[in-house]
DNA sequence: CAAGGACGAAAAATCGATTTATCGATTAGA
DNA sequence: TCTAATCGATAAATCGATTTTTCGTCCTTG
């Protein structure tokens, strides 16, 4: 009945337009192109006739003639967070501005579909990749990159790269100064959690923090826990922790979903932040500031590590040379009331929750 | 320095793969589509040359000549919730499987803004589009869909329309779920918050929240505030109305960031949960379950409306006519902490936050 | 007055694939 | 034996733009 292609005439093409306005296609797409060299009246003819017809320039017929296509490819590890959903909706801003399409793909964590991804990516001819590899720069989707002359940039889990531009947030900085909060309010025991994959920002972001707090501190303790591959590990690695009887006064998570393991393992304990224990987490999260109680967090700079990662790629779409620059960020961190000095309370069970701690 | 284009040797064509095997292009092209009517021993030499080549279609080329493009559009609100994140990666994954390439665009709460990216993907001849309207079926963007004969499917804030199918997750039934939920722990004072802008959806979750509370306790005292467009007005509406002393015994939120704003004026008053007041939100998030307390929320079947809106988009573009159908997938209702009966607690400021109530 | 520019625009080539028309060789049928 | 059908493959047209080449005019200048 209600068939959706109602009016399936085909779209004025370029002949179209050149027919109405009687002049060549050579001519149309001169006009259109800001050609000077052509007659004010046949211009104004060209015009009209576009006006006319509603002509809008097929955008893939258009890019069939040149080596790099108007397109920039984004390749995230995901997209369920808010830093990389952001990220995504920024670099496509920022595309959009310079008359660019983005086409955005998740690569799932997994190096193999990001290769994938890339390899379709190149198919597609694009101008230029914004890369956040899965794990670090040192990936095989980089290794493809490189051995087939592709441009782009690397952010987020990167630091520096031979032969690739990298934007990231600055991790060491904003750790060291959470270690500066934290030791400052007087915790000596911290506990550090992360995942080791993505090995150049977990070890940017434990040494920034481990440093500053020895600087301070020299007998300070930091306790470390990270896990291979997925969270879950962690999780259990953090249960057995606790379960022996550690009892660091404030943790330092390095990944937001590490926090929020954290927390739940504070949960199924009993213990209260900060009152039996400190929580400070990198990467923040709409949430954290509503709950009870508001989670300590860094804040990476999305808009300006997009913005500096595409200022980065044209300048190497247009052709610039040189050797590649390695951008940090800088991060804010925002302190908040899971953050307390320590001694404040007794490691209970206490608080106002209905059932008793689980383990 | 190190220059990026180490090598540029353009890629392969199909003439290239050609010349190689001894072929015309044409016959290239029948083998790789897999025509029959080939010479085996023709057909073996064309793979051994786009194998030593490493030949790959160019996409973009092989599209030059269809009327619909190997392109899927996707139209979202915004790519920062875990909702459209996740719907965003099902899609891509769905499209992929089908040889099409997923380009994706945040609309970012705008109409105008969806319009003009519509705008761009009928430029790109995309197959199809699936497109989560800011407000409801009946905007701008659907009818230049209808006036332009693309073929699309809109899904998340509608309910049905005469010329596009549509898919959405039964805000209604769900509603009434939670509806026997909260009156069957003896509520009978219920706030319920949203947005009236997504008029269908808001519209059916409100009515079916209403309609099943009236069913089962006819004297239940139902409040309902809305604000036109941001969450804003929301805040302070809400603001007022607990300032003006009125006091339910639980609060159902018709959408996510509602949720947050109730907690943090709860926060704000130093009210828990459930102990002062009940809370159900519609859409869940991976922190819910992390809080202290947990958040009781009401699931959207991601995957479910993501598979079915592919469906019967691909159904549309392979050609299928026939009035559009309306599906509507079933949530799960998750019970979690934030839900109690009322009366168990005062409404004090009480439990173990630090500082006083702002208000 | 004829040759050499300059100018504006049309014709043609190009991008890389797909599809249609065409063609030669073999085989089948009359 | 000659024509017709069949098969496999190639040449050519096509998609819709851009870019290069060519081609008239008109103008300038020796």
């Amino acid at each position: 009945m209600a068939k959706q292609g109602a009016q399936q005439r085909r779209r004025p093409s370029i002949h179209d337009v050149a027919s109405h306005a009687g002049v060549s296609a050579a001519t149309v797409s001169k006009v259109l192109a800001g050609v000077t060299t052509v007659k004010p009246e046949n211009a104004q003819r060209v015009f009209d006739a576009v006006e006319r017809l509603g002509y809008r320039v097929d955008p893939l017929a258009s890019d069939m003639r040149r080596a790099k296509r108007r397109i920039i490819g984004a390749i995230m590890p995901e997209f369920e967070s808010e830093f990389f959903g952001s990220m995504v909706t920024e670099l496509e801003g920022l595309a959009e501005q310079r008359g660019y399409t983005l086409v955005a793909a998740s690569s799932r964590e997994s190096e193999a579909r990001e290769k994938e991804i890339l390899a379709r990516m190149h198919d597609w001819r694009v101008a230029g990749v914004v890369l956040a590899p899965v794990r670090n720069e040192h990936g095989p989707a980089a290794a493809f990159m490189k051995s087939n002359g592709m441009t782009g940039v690397l952010i987020d889990r990167v630091l520096s790269d031979d032969a690739f531009d990298t934007v990231s947030a600055d991790s060491a900085a904003a750790s060291a100064e959470v270690a500066r909060m934290l030791v400052g309010k007087g915790h000596s025991h911290i506990l550090v959690i992360g995942l080791a994959e993505q090995a150049a920002t977990v070890r940017a972001r434990l040494e920034g923090f481990r440093a500053q707090a020895l600087a301070l501190n020299p007998s300070v303790r930091i306790d470390v826990i990270t896990s291979e591959v997925s969270v879950e590990p962690l999780r259990s690695s953090l249960r057995d922790y606790f379960a022996r009887g550690e009892r660091p006064t404030a943790v330092y998570s390095l990944l937001l979903k590490g926090t929020l393991v954290a927390l739940s393992e504070f949960r199924r304990r009993g213990w209260h932040c900060p009152n039996d224990i400190s929580l400070v987490g990198f990467d923040d999260a709409e949430w954290m500031q509503v709950t009870w109680p508001s989670i300590a967090a860094v804040v990476q700079p999305v808009r300006q590590i997009a913005s500096e990662a595409m200022n980065l790629l044209f300048r190497r779409v247009e052709g610039a040379v040189g050797p590649p620059t390695a951008r940090l960020e800088p991060c804010q961190v925002l302190m908040r009331e899971s953050v307390g000095s320590p001694g404040n309370g007794p490691h209970s069970g206490g608080g106002d929750r209905q059932q008793p701690p689980l383990s």
